[in-house]
DNA sequence: AACGGAACCTGAAAGC
DNA sequence: TGCTTTCAGGTTCCGT
């Protein structure tokens, strides 16, 4: 699931039931989820750590715990925390849990990942997968002088590139398809043919579609996931064959990089 | 050096 | 019903 807005909602969750709180017990339930690092020193390192912050780059989360010590964790495809009580039998997908102890209170804090895309990671620094991010949307804004610049030095399809994390932190799949319908930008148009309005509109764009997505998880009850069988909210992502909402013709489908993608081949052109 | 595609995994949904 | 295929919102590695 998680894009940046689904991060940003796990690091306000995050930040509810961590921040103060001290870990009693950390375990590691499958260890593929640490790409080869021990799960033992992992666990020592964290029992008895408190949270200080929790912070949010892009797709990636960082929970600063006292004397330094830093747990990056990435979602990957299908990763979420979840709030458990203590004692709960932990799920087929659970693959780590913090026993955290607050304010008199003690519960679970749980991290789910059915598909293992997501990762783990404890340091004393910052990690390379951190520091290289390029700017978030979010927090930093877009500069549309420097985002035309850094793509007007490649050569790929916009598409493509606006999934490079070093370009945009938190733009993915989704979003991307999004943010080149309301900047009626054909997805597999050359980055480096782009104009400039074009990609001050996109920027705008990207702004938005976030903005919209982080807006769908506030409220005095932030849940994470959509509930099952709730309408897709998105404009034109996962509407294939649909009509366009802005000229009716029927949305189309392609892939470029892989990856599933609807666009409108009237409202989007490769070229003005 | 930069790019495109395969690989890493599981589970839900669609197809037969 | 049950088996098979397809698809999924992310990143990384590998060959060209």
């Amino acid at each position: 699931m998680p894009e940046l807005p689904e991060v940003e909602a796990a690091k306000k969750q995050l930040t509810r039931w961590l921040k103060g709180a001290t870990i009693t017990v950390a375990r590691i339930r499958d260890e593929r989820i640490l790409r080869g690092a021990s799960a033992k020193a992992l666990e020592r390192t964290l029992a008895g750590g408190t949270v200080r912050k929790v912070d949010r780059r892009g797709k990636w989360l960082r929970i600063a715990l006292d004397e330094g010590i830093l747990l990056f964790s990435h979602l990957g495809m299908t990763g979420k925390w979840v709030l458990r009580a203590t004692g709960t039998p932990a799920e087929k997908s659970e693959r780590a849990q913090l026993e955290v102890a607050k304010k008199a209170k003690g519960y679970r804090v749980a991290y789910l990942d059915p598909r293992l895309f997501g990762r783990l990671i404890v340091a004393n620094d910052d990690i390379p997968e951190w520091s290289s991010l390029g700017p978030d949307p979010l927090v930093d804004g877009i500069d549309g002088g420097t985002l035309y610049a850094a793509l007007h030095a490649l050569r790929r399809t916009v598409k493509e590139a606006l999934l490079d994390q070093s370009l945009l932190a938190g733009v993915g799949n989704i979003h991307a398809v999004e943010a080149l319908w309301l900047a009626r930008i054909h997805p597999r148009a050359r980055t480096d043919a782009l104009t400039r309005p074009q990609v001050r509109t996109l920027a705008r764009a990207i702004e938005q579609t976030l903005a919209a997505g982080v807006a769908r998880y506030e409220g005095p009850e932030i849940r994470y996931v959509e509930e099952p069988g709730s309408p897709n909210p998105f404009a034109i992502y996962g509407h294939e064959g649909e009509p366009c909402p802005r000229c009716a013709r029927p949305l189309a489908r392609i892939v470029l990089g892989g990856r599933g993608t609807v666009f409108c081949a009237h409202c989007q052109k490769e070229r003005r």
